[in-house]
RNA sequence: GGGUAUUUAGCUCAGCUGGUUUAGAGCACUACCUUGACAGGGUAGGGGUCACAGGUUCGAAUCCUGUAAUACCCA
C-alpha cells in the first residue's frame, strides 16, 4: 500500500472491479427466505456512448442496488441496451453511405446483416463503459430488446393485443420523416426553442363567377395549394361572412372550393382567410372531417410532388423547390398580394433533422383509453409513487388526455410486424406469430387453400417503445411458452420462478422526459399482463445541463466525456460530483468543480486513514478525552445512520450523500479524530484504536454505495481480511441507541472550543500558547464530562471555575454560561467593547421581537400553550444574556 | 395558446401539514496558518428586507389572490 499523501484511484479502481465479478457479487438468483431487491435498468440505445445522463442516472440506481445488497436483500440489477429501431438504422444507413452503398440496393435481409454487424461490434460500448463507473449490474442478465426470446415476445404481445381488439390498422394524418422514409410519434418530432423564422405570403383566390373578387389568404405553404379543398373563416368575422357558401378558384388549376366557416380561424393571424389542405395538415385535415371535405395528397413519400397537383412541370419536383417556383409564378400572375417574414414553430425529424410533413397514412395503433385505465388509477391512489411527487399532475394529464399510439415505423431494423396479407382489399389479412400459423387463418379467412407464397408479410417494423414497454417482464422471460397462456391473454407468474421472485422490481430510475412514452407504458403492460405494476417508486432524475443551464448535447459540445472525468478525477470523485447537486426532479447544473469536490472528499478519507494507521498501541487505561470522545462518536454515529436510512427512504440522494459527508469530514475527521489523535510519535491506547477501527468501518460501510472503490480499498486494508471478503457483501450498519446529552453536551463544548480559538485567531496569539480558561455557568451547567475534551481541543492550561466575572479578560457566550480568558494586559478593551455591543444589540432586538408578541394580548389568548411557553422561555434566555453582557461591558470599564 | 412547476446568500439547493431563538447547508469568497494525516488541507469570518404587490392570521419564506420572470410538458 502506498504512502502518498494523495489517493490514486486509477490505482486501485480495475482492480476491484475485476475482484467483484470474480467474486460474483453481482450476480443474483432466487433465494428462498430472502427478500429481493430488483431494479431493471432504462436500457441505453445500442448506438450510443456514456453520456452525462447515464451517469446520473445510473449512479442512482448503483447506490440504491448497493445499499439494498448490504443490507441483505437478494439485489439484481438487470442491465441491457434497446435496439432504437430509428436511431440505429439512421446510423447503419449512414455507415453505409459512406462505403458507398445505398439503402435501396440491398434487400432486406443483406441490410439486416450490416445492422446486426454494426450492432455486435458497437452494441456493447456503453455497458462497459458503467463497469468504469463501478456499476454493480448482474452482467449474466444482460437482455437485448431484439435477442431471439425478446423479439418473440414483442411478436407475441402484438398478436395477443390484436386478438384483444386493442390494435388496429387505420388511417391518420402522421408525422412524416421525408428523408428516413418513416413515420414519427410525435415525441420524435423537434422544434426549435426560439421558433424559426419562415415567410407568411398573402395569395388572392378569385371568387367563382365574379370578375374582380377576390379572397386573400395567408400560408406559410403555397407548394401545397393544388390541394387545397376549402378556404376557411371565422364565423364570426364579419368581413367575410357574406362569402361563407360560395366558391372561389384555385389558381392556377381553377378547381372549385366552397368557402366554410369554422371557429378554428384566427381572425387576427395573417388576413383572417384559411386555405384549407386536409392532406399537408393536422388541423385542416380535422377541419375537413368536420366538413366533409375531400383529402387531395399531392406529395410523394420522399417529399416530391405527385401527378395529383396537376401541374405537370412540378411532378417529381422536392416540395422546397416547388415553393420557390411556385412564389415566383404567383408573384408574376400577380396573385402574390404580400410576403412578410414571421417565426413560426417548425418541426423537424429528431433524427434527419428534415422539416416534418404531416401525411395521410395506414398504420398500426393501439387503442389506448381503456388498456391504461388501471395504469391510470395506479398512480393516482399511489399504488406506484413517483418521485418528486409533482410528477402524479403530469402524469394524470397525459392519461386523461392518452391518444392512441402509432405503433408502426416503415423501416427494416426493429420486429416486423407480424400481419401477412393475402388478397387486395384492405381487410386480406391476417395477425400471427408464425408464417405457418398465418397460413391456415388466411386460408380460414379467404375460404381459399393459400400457400406461403400468397402471404406478404408487412413491411413495417414496430416503435422501439413497443418493445420496451415489457421491459421489466421480458427480461425475467415472462412470454415465454412456459409461462404465457394465450387464451387468457395473461403471465402465469407461478410458472416463472423468477418472475415471481423479482416481479414487481422496487424502483425504476429515469429520465421524466420519457414519463409517457416509456414509464406509463411499462405501467399499462405490467397490469396488461400480470395484473400488476412493474415497480413500485419511479424515481425521476433531472437532465443534466451545464453551468450556463444549457442541456448536454453532442452539437453544442458542451458534454464532457465521462470517461475522461472518470480518468481525472476517480469513479467515485465523478459519482458523488453528480449526486451533490441532483435533488430528485431537478434538472443538475453540472460543474466539473463537484468531480473536484468528490475527489477531494475520497483524498480527505484517504489521508484520515493514513494517520490511523500510522498509530501503534500501547496498552494503558484509556484516558479521560478518548472515552468521552468514543461514546460521544458512537452516539453520533447512531443518530448519523437513522438520518442515512431516512433520507434513502425518501429517496433524497442528494441529501444522504451530504449527510455521510458530514458526519465523515466534520464529526469523525475535524472532532473525533483531532480529540483521540496521540502527540506526535506517542502510541495510542488499545481500546481506543478497536473502537476507532470499529468506527472507520462503520463510516466507510455508510459511504459504500456512493464511493465503491475507495471504500473497498480501505476496507481491506484496515483488517486481515480474508479471501472473499468485501465491502460489497458487508452487513450495513445498524442504527442503535443515541444518547442525546452527549450529542447536545458535545454540541456546547465545540462551541466553546471554536470561540476560543476565535480568540486566538483575532489576538493573533499562537494555537501552541496555552490559555487560562474561567467559566461562570448561567442556569445549568453545559459542560460536565467534555471538559478533558475541550482542554486538549483548545490547548487550555487550567479551567477554573468562578461565580464572580473576571475582570481584565476577553469574554465570550456560550448559551447563558460566561467565559472569560485572561490576557495578561494583551485584552484591547475598544475591541471587546466593540464586539461585545454588537452582540448586546443583537440580543436587546431579540429581546424585543419576543416581548412584542407577549405583549399581544390576541398572541397570548390565540397561541397554543407550547408556544406561549416557548416564547417565554426565549425571553428568559434572552434577558439572562444581556445581564450578562451588560456585566462583562461593565467589567471591562 | 393550454397545462404543470419553479423563483430563498455570488452559485447549487434544504426549509414536510404556518410558531425550537429577527432563515440553514455545501461550494465559492475574505483573513490568518509552509502546526508531523491531508494546501486536493486547517482555523476563523463576511454574506439573504426568502421575485414583487395585496390579503388571511395573534403570528407568513411557509396559506390565498394577483403580477413578473424562468423551466418543462402538451397543442
Amino acid at each position: 500500500m502506498s504512502l502518498s499523501t494523495k489517493y490514486n484511484p486509477a490505482d486501485v479502481e480495475d482492480k476491484w472491479y475485476r475482484y467483484w465479478l470474480d467474486q460474483g457479487f453481482f450476480h443474483s438468483q432466487p433465494k428462498a427466505n430472502k427478500e429481493s431487491y430488483s431494479i431493471v435498468i432504462p436500457p441505453p440505445n445500442v448506438t450510443g456512448v456514456l453520456h452525462m445522463g447515464h451517469m446520473l442516472n445510473n449512479t442512482i440506481q448503483d447506490v440504491l442496488i448497493r445499499k439494498a445488497r448490504m443490507e441483505g436483500k437478494e439485489a439484481c440489477w438487470v442491465p441491457g441496451t434497446d435496439h432504437a429501431s430509428i436511431a440505429t438504422e439512421a446510423r447503419v444507413v449512414a455507415m453505409l453511405r459512406e462505403k458507398g452503398i445505398k439503402k435501396s440496393d440491398l434487400t432486406r435481409d443483406e441490410f439486416l446483416g450490416y445492422a446486426w454487424e454494426w450492432k455486435e461490434k458497437y452494441g456493447g460500448i456503453i455497458l462497459e463503459q458503467l463497469k468504469k463507473l463501478g456499476a454493480s449490474c448482474d452482467w449474466e442478465r444482460t437482455a437485448f430488446t431484439m435477442d431471439p426470446g425478446y423479439y418473440h415476445a414483442v411478436i407475441r404481445v402484438f398478436v395477443d393485443l390484436y386478438k384483444k381488439g386493442y390494435i388496429y390498422r387505420g388511417l391518420r394524418m402522421i408525422n412524416w420523416d421525408c428523408e428516413a422514409r418513416t413515420a414519427l410519434s410525435n415525441e420524435e418530432v423537434m422544434y426549435k426553442e426560439e421558433g424559426e423564422r419562415s415567410i407568411l405570403y398573402s395569395v388572392k383566390y378569385r371568387v367563382k363567377d365574379t370578375a374582380d373578387e377576390w379572397v386573400i389568404i395567408a400560408t406559410q405553404r403555397p407548394e401545397t395549394i393544388m390541394g387545397d379543398t376549402a378556404i376557411a373563416i371565422n364565423p364570426s368575422d364579419e368581413r367575410y361572412r357574406h362569402l361563407i357558401g360560395k366558391k372561389v378558384l384555385v389558381p392556377f388549376i381553377n378547381r372549385e372550393i366552397p368557402v366554410i366557416a369554422d371557429d378554428y380561424v384566427d381572425k387576427a393571424f395573417g388576413t383572417g382567410c384559411l386555405k384549407v389542405t386536409p392532406a399537408h395538415d393536422v388541423n385542416d385535415y380535422e377541419i375537413g372531417l368536420r366538413h366533409n371535405l375531400p383529402v387531395i395528397d399531392t406529395i410523394h413519400d420522399d417529399g416530391t410532388l405527385n401527378a395529383k397537383c396537376e401541374i405537370p412541370k412540378f411532378v417529381g419536383k422536392d416540395r422546397f423547390a416547388v415553393r420557390k417556383e411556385m412564389v415566383k409564378d404567383l408573384r408574376e400572375a400577380g396573385w402574390l398580394v404580400k410576403e412578410e417574414e414571421f417565426v413560426t414553430r417548425i418541426g423537424r425529424s429528431e433524427r434527419t433533422n428534415s422539416v416534418v410533413e404531416p401525411k395521410l397514412s395506414l398504420q398500426w395503433f393501439v387503442k389506448m383509453k381503456k388498456i391504461s385505465r388501471r395504469a391510470y388509477r395506479a398512480v393516482e391512489d399511489d399504488e406506484i409513487k413517483l418521485h418528486p411527487a409533482k410528477f402524479k399532475n403530469t402524469y394524470r394529464h397525459w392519461m386523461e388526455n392518452v391518444r392512441d399510439w402509432c405503433i408502426s415505423r416503415q423501416l427494416w431494423w426493429g420486429h416486423r410486424i407480424p400481419a401477412y396479407y393475402y388478397g387486395t382489399s384492405e381487410d386480406d389479412f391476417v395477425v400471427a406469430e408464425s408464417l405457418a400459423e398465418a397460413l391456415t387463418l388466411a386460408s380460414a379467412k379467404s375460404g381459399k387453400k393459400l400457400s406461403e407464397k400468397d402471404l406478404r408479410q408487412d413491411e413495417d417494423v414496430l416503435d422501439t417503445w413497443a418493445s420496451s414497454w415489457l421491459w421489466p417482464e421480458a427480461v425475467f422471460n415472462g412470454f415465454d411458452d412456459a409461462c404465457f397462456d394465450k387464451s387468457t391473454g395473461k403471465i402465469r407468474r407461478d410458472q416463472n420462478p423468477e418472475l415471481s421472485y423479482y416481479y414487481p422490481t422496487r424502483v425504476l430510475v429515469t429520465a421524466p422526459e420519457i414519463l409517457f412514452f416509456w414509464v406509463a407504458r411499462m405501467i399499462i403492460a405490467g397490469y396488461e399482463y400480470l395484473d400488476q405494476k412493474p415497480f413500485e417508486d419511479v424515481y425521476l432524475t433531472g437532465i443534466v445541463r451545464d453551468k450556463l443551464g444549457r442541456k448536454m448535447s453532442k452539437s453544442l459540445g458542451n458534454s464532457p466525456d465521462p470517461l475522461d472525468l472518470i480518468k481525472t478525477y476517480g469513479a467515485d470523485g465523478v459519482r458523488t460530483g453528480m449526486l451533490f447537486s441532483s435533488p430528485a426532479g431537478n434538472d443538475l447544473l453540472f460543474d466539473e468543480k463537484l468531480c473536484e469536490q468528490g475527489r477531494n472528499f475520497a483524498n480527505k478519507i484517504w489521508n484520515a486513514f493514513r494517520l490511523v494507521k500510522g498509530w501503534t498501541t500501547v496498552n494503558h487505561p484509556q484516558p479521560e478525552e478518548n472515552k468521552v470522545a468514543t461514546d460521544w462518536f458512537e452516539s453520533r454515529l447512531n443518530n448519523g445512520i437513522a438520518e442515512l436510512n431516512d433520507h434513502f427512504a425518501k429517496y433524497r440522494m442528494s441529501d444522504a450523500l451530504m449527510s455521510v459527508y458530514k458526519l465523515i469530514w466534520d464529526d469523525f475527521c475535524s472532532w473525533y479524530l483531532e480529540i483521540i489523535k496521540p502527540e506526535y510519535g506517542k502510541p495510542i491506547d488499545t481500546e481506543t484504536y478497536q473502537r476507532t477501527v470499529e468506527f472507520f468501518e462503520a463510516v466507510l460501510k455508510l459511504l459504500h454505495p456512493f464511493m465503491p472503490f475507495i471504500t473497498e480499498e480501505l476496507w481491506s486494508e484496515l483488517r486481515e481480511r480474508k479471501p472473499g471478503e468485501s465491502i460489497v457483501v458487508a452487513k450495513w450498519p445498524a442504527s442503535g441507541q443515541s444518547r442525546n446529552d452527549l450529542l447536545e453536551e458535545a454540541q456546547h463544548a465545540f462551541a466553546v472550543v471554536s470561540e476560543v480559538r476565535n480568540v486566538r485567531s483575532s489576538k493573533g496569539l499562537s494555537p501552541r500558547e496555552a490559555l487560562p480558561l474561567f467559566v461562570k455557568d448561567g442556569q445549568a451547567r453545559l459542560i460536565n464530562t467534555f471538559w478533558p475534551v475541550v482542554k486538549k481541543l483548545a490547548n487550555l492550561s487550567e479551567v477554573n471555575p468562578v461565580t464572580e466575572k473576571v475582570g481584565q479578560a476577553t469574554s465570550f457566550l456560550v448559551k447563558s454560561t460566561e467565559f472569560y480568558i485572561t490576557l495578561g494586559g494583551k485584552v484591547d478593551v475598544e475591541k471587546e467593547r466593540e464586539a461585545l455591543t454588537k452582540e448586546l444589540d443583537y440580543q436587546r432586538g431579540f429581546l424585543a421581537s419576543c416581548e412584542k408578541k407577549l405583549t399581544n394580548e390576541r398572541f397570548v389568548a390565540g397561541a397554543p400553550p407550547q408556544v406561549l411557553e416557548n416564547e417565554r422561555r426565549k425571553k428568559a434566555d434572552a434577558e439572562s444574556k444581556i445581564k450578562a453582557l451588560e456585566e462583562q461591558l461593565r467589567a471591562l470599564a
